[in-house]
DNA sequence: TGCTTGACCGACG
DNA sequence: ACGTCGGCCAAGC
């Protein structure tokens, strides 16, 4: 299939997130250079390439959630993927004021 | 062309 | 704290 451009720019955004971090949809959609578009981060996500190393787990709604099924193999995948990074999970939930990646002033996690 | 579909978001009750 | 609803707009058919 044909990579688009708008992909490329939602791949090269996720990769900016560190170790540990998490952001949203929205916030990576904006990073990219598409304001309001939230969907399309879910979108390209979705169609990461194989070879290509982006860090789509760190890549969670705005409410804190995983965006699967709670059952789901992606869901299960992408929530160990999190914790071995050293995220935690409070009743299906990440807590974005601690996690969450700010791009500007990188504020660090706090107790 | 035109219509449907989202790994979404924010507001509201 | 949950569910619903409307808005959003690129992709894909």
């Amino acid at each position: 299939m044909k990579i688009h451009e708008s992909c490329a720019a939602i791949w090269k955004a996720t990769k900016k997130i560190p170790r540990g971090r998490v952001a949203t949809y929205g916030q990576i959609a904006r990073e990219a250079g598409f304001p309001n578009h939230p969907r399309l981060a879910g979108y390209s996500l979705k169609h990461i390439p194989d070879n290509m190393k982006v860090p789509w787990h760190r890549v969670i709604n705005a409410q804190g959630k995983l965006s699967f099924p709670v059952d789901s193999e992606h869901y299960a995948l992408q929530k160990n993927l999190l914790e071995a990074e050293g995220v935690l999970f409070l009743r299906g939930k990440v807590d974005l004021v601690r996690y969450g990646w700010r791009s500007k002033s990188d504020a660090p996690i706090l107790d």
